[in-house]
RNA sequence: GCGCGCUUGGCUCAGCGGUAGAGCACCGCCUUCACACGGCGGGGGUCGGAGGUUCGAAUCCUCCAGCGCGCACCA
């Protein structure tokens, strides 16, 4: 392809995007031994998201590695996904089509919506509107599902083209989407092995919960929030006797729920209360007064009220201390009704206190709290006035209430018995940063139970468990009913346990079915046996698996990096890859992080459009691993600036017809192998996931290449000292070209790619990285040749600066150039002393040695 | 409370044991035959503070401060 007269970065993007779809040139090649293959498991998008600056940061990292690796020899195993399982795609279903799914209805195969039209025409205008505001249709969970996959797909072409249009070099003929059946296949089969080896286990405990969406919550998904509250100080009167005791809580609605008062075994006030009774206020309740090392001696009056429950505290001294259970918080965050007197109520005054806690009921815990504190009032039992504070409270990262704890069945997998192991396979990843890892141990370490993987939502992965309904109809969680992996993926509101016919659902020796769906994390973190193809293609499972790198944010280590680590761990007995590269967020100028809800996003095709992919890449490829980094625009032109130099340096440097011949002059040779040693650097730096810090030493060198080698050779080149002197020039150049458009071709992968192609067959990112062999083998070793470029660019320098000193242009002839160098500096000029005249357009150079300084004869002035 | 990271010119950052760097911004000069989506040059910082190690410290150690983050606690 010739060179372009006007060669330009206008429409590359499309043009060659296009060009290496058509070519295959990220198409994996499975036939590659796993030690030549780098597999990447990608973070799959939120598709009901939006793409942000954020995912193209980040994005562009990841690809940035799959680029070098590439062309170091490694083929590369790139594949997207989608993240359509979870709340947000849920709620974009139900308000697009009008519906709502009902896990209890069977699966209709030929459902159709009423109105039904082709869904991938214009987005975000629901359907249900045009309907009016009728009442959703109830769908079963399957259906919800395609519906889903069916809305999702706009999304999907959405996002795909913008990641082609940022030139990620995946490949587009591997996707997969979280909710899809190849996912929940896999995500069901782990469970069942882990089921199986009874790493699964169910149980009916006291569980975070969410009040708003109804569904227990794992302590990963938790946030602190600081919220407003206030100590009540209210006094318990001693049974059998005459004092009290006067305890501080910020919840004092939970004083019905009291099962016990706790203080420091050693604290010196309540020795003579341990193992004695007292009475709760208003509701007469007898409760122990007990010693455990947890409660607090500073903390308010150094003695704990304990609720069943209030918070994680509780759960643990009712566990240890072997405590009853009086609930009074229900699924949906109000007080649920209680008989006073019965089993397990029993109280001093049962009229007074059903009087008293029957106007609580159905209250939610803030209401509540409100008509306790008035009911202590009239009683006497608050001391003072409640004292305002600020504390923090766990909120499930998504709700909008504090958590409550609510004992419910549920799933977990095990992970506290293992926290050993599990340390230790994140020492078996290399971490980027390093320091990141301190985050993963100190997550490990602070684990306070199972990890609770079921939700009590319909839109996510079913488990894949019935039960056994006992003849009087009750249900028998202790044989749950599972299907044979040849069946999977099932849904078994839907299908049926062998053996089991349909009409036996939900009849007295028949069957029901496990109602909830799993973690959005327990399905995510198998995406490594996913698109490795784990069970359903061992040949690429073998040359994939474990993979070689985890890019994500640092915000999900202890989710989505965490919950890999542990499938893998327990079902393939590895770390599930070797890499983990943690990248920054991006942080808008006022140093916050950008993030939808913040309001302070930039919409990223118009970004790429503006400064080109490659400006906005190489923005991103300055933002070095978990670095937090500005979104800044300075940098994207400047990015755009540097696509534009190699444009024309490459217009120059490959134009016209240029003879060819041995690099005989000391400048090239010089600068070859100055270049060779850029090589090595860049290389070990990429090698060492440090592709800011090879870009920097790339670019620098590129500059000095273009401002300094090329404008000294420039002359030579164009023949003025002969033939073998230009094609000396011209030869060098060529190569210093070809070697520099390969180490920015991660960075810069549109133009380097459109430059290549001018002088060569085939793309640029299935070239072959370059060697300090290839430059040495043209350049040989010579450090006098290497030493006459550094001075040459020095007096260079010199002479500008004199040049500009006398008020005259760079480029303006002068009679004569003195330059006054060091005696080392003056015999290596001489090398080149050629180039250094022609380009300082002096008719006479003279080099002296002396005190460093230059003087310049001007030509008289021309009339 | 424990831990991690950051603190370098107006801005964004690199440097991490050997005389303070880059780009942007600013000022000046230049429409030179690859490039005005350009080029050349210039001013500008005692590298958060205090100690210490060293012939020598922005760079290593200790302590402190500010900012950000993680974890734990939260009666």
């Amino acid at each position: 392809m010739p060179v372009p007269e006007k060669p330009a970065l206008e429409g590359l993007e499309d043009a060659l995007s296009a060009r290496w779809e058509r070519d295959g040139t990220y198409r994996f090649d499975r036939s590659k031994p796993r030690d030549q293959v780098y597999a990447i498991d990608t973070p799959p998008p939120t598709v009901s998201g939006s793409l942000h600056v954020g995912h193209v940061f980040s994005y562009t990292h990841t690809d940035i590695v799959a680029r070098f690796q590439r062309m170091r020899g490694k083929e590369v195993f790139y594949p997207m996904g989608w993240d359509d399982n979870g709340l947000p795609t849920e709620r974009r279903v139900q308000n697009y089509f009008g519906v709502r799914c009902d896990p209890s209805l069977p699966y209709d195969p030929n459902f159709r919506l009423p109105d039904e039209a082709d869904p991938s025409t214009g987005s975000g205008s629901p359907r249900a509107k045009s309907r009016g505001e009728k009442q959703p249709i109830s769908v079963s969970r399957p259906n919800f599902i395609e519906l889903c996959v069916k809305l999702t797909v706009e999304d999907e072409q959405l996002f795909e083209h913008l990641w082609r249009y940022l030139g990620l070099s995946v490949d587009w003929s591997m996707t997969y989407a979280t909710i899809a059946p190849p996912a929940q296949r896999v995500s069901q089969m782990m469970f069942l092995r882990l089921l199986q080896k009874k790493l699964a286990y169910q149980v009916e405990a006291p569980t975070l919960w969410d009040v708003d969406f109804r569904t227990a919550v794992a302590q990963a998904e938790l946030e602190d929030r600081e919220q407003p509250g206030a100590y009540h100080r209210i006094h318990f009167s001693q049974a059998g006797g005459s004092g009290v005791v006067a305890i501080e809580t910020t919840r004092p609605e939970l004083i019905p729920a009291c099962v016990a008062l706790v203080a420091h075994p050693d604290d010196a006030r309540y020795q003579s209360l341990f193992g004695t009774e007292v009475i709760t206020p208003i509701f007469g309740v007898r409760v122990p007064v007990l010693a455990h090392a947890l409660a607090d001696p500073e903390k308010g009056s150094g003695i704990a009220m304990i609720c069943t429950f209030g918070d994680t505290t509780d759960v643990t001294w009712w566990r240890e201390l072997k405590l009853p259970v009086r609930a009074i918080v229900q699924p949906d965050g109000t007080l649920g009704r209680v008989t006073w007197g019965d089993r397990g109520w029993e109280c001093a005054d049962v009229a007074r206190a059903q009087q008293a806690y029957d106007q609580l009921v159905g209250l939610s815990a803030k209401k509540a709290q409100v008509k306790v504190v008035e009911l202590l009032r009239e009683s006497g039992d608050l001391q003072g006035e409640p004292k305002p504070i600020t504390h923090n409270v766990k909120f499930y990262e998504k709700g909008d209430r504090p958590l409550e704890i609510v004992t419910s069945r549920q799933w977990f997998f095990k992970t506290i018995d293992y926290r050993d192991q599990l340390i230790a396979r994140g020492r078996e990843i290399a971490w980027h940063p390093a320091y990141m890892q301190a985050r993963y141990e100190n997550w490990v370490n602070g684990l306070n139970g199972d990890w609770c993987v079921s939700r009590q939502r319909f839109f996510g992965v079913p488990f894949p468990v019935w039960y056994p309904l006992l003849a009087d109809g009750t249900t028998d969680y202790h044989q749950p009913l599972v299907p044979a992996e040849s069946r999977l993926p099932i849904d078994p509101s839907t299908d049926v346990p062998d053996g089991y016919t349909a009409d036996q659902r939900g009849q007295p020796g028949g069957f029901i079915a496990d109602p909830d769906v799993m973690d959005t994390w327990a399905t995510s973190s198998v995406s490594p046996q996913l698109v490795s193809q784990w069970q359903t293609d061992a040949d690429i499972f073998a040359r994939t698996f474990p993979m070689d790198l985890r890019p994500q944010a640092h915000d999900i280590i202890r989710t989505w990096l965490f919950s890999s680590v542990v499938r893998a761990h327990f079902e393939n007995d590895s770390v599930p890859w070797t890499h983990a590269a943690i990248s920054g967020w991006v942080l808008d100028p006022d140093r916050k992080k950008m993030s939808k809800s913040k309001g302070n996003v930039v919409t990223p095709l118009g970004l790429l459009q503006e400064y080109g992919s490659d400006g906005v890449r190489y923005w991103a490829a300055r933002g070095g691993p978990g670095v937090d980094t500005a979104f800044d625009v300075g940098q994207m032109k400047i990015g755009r600036k540097l696509a534009m130099k190699v444009l024309n340096v490459s217009k120059f440097v490959l134009a016209g017809e240029q003879p060819v011949g041995t690099v005989t002059e000391a400048l090239d040779r010089g600068m070859l192998q100055n270049l060779a040693n850029l090589v090595d650097e860049a290389t070990e730096e990429l090698s060492d996931y440090e592709y800011a810090r090879a870009l920097a030493k790339i670019e620098s060198f590129f500059w000095d290449f273009c401002d300094n080698y090329v404008e000294a050779a420039k002359s030579r080149r164009y023949g003025d000292f002969g033939v073998d002197a230009a094609a000396s020039a011209s030869t060098a150049m060529r190569l210093a070209l070809s070697v520099l458009l390969r180490l920015l071709a991660p960075y810069l992968s549109f133009v380097c790619e459109e430059v290549w192609s001018w002088s060569n067959a085939g793309s640029v990112h299935r070239a072959q990285w370059p060697t300090r062999e290839d430059l040495i083998a043209v350049s040989g070793t010579d450090d006098a040749a290497q030493r006459s470029v550094f001075h040459l660019t020095e007096a260079l320098n010199a002479i500008r600066k004199a040049k500009t000193d006398r008020k005259v242009s760079v480029g303006t002839p002068v009679r004569e150039v003195i330059y006054f160098a060091g005696d080392e500096a003056a015999r290596s000029l001489a090398l080149v002393e050629r180039d250094l005249k022609a380009a300082c357009r002096a008719d006479g150079l003279v080099l002296k040695t002396g005190e460093p300084r230059v003087e310049i004869t001007l030509k008289p002035a021309e009339a």
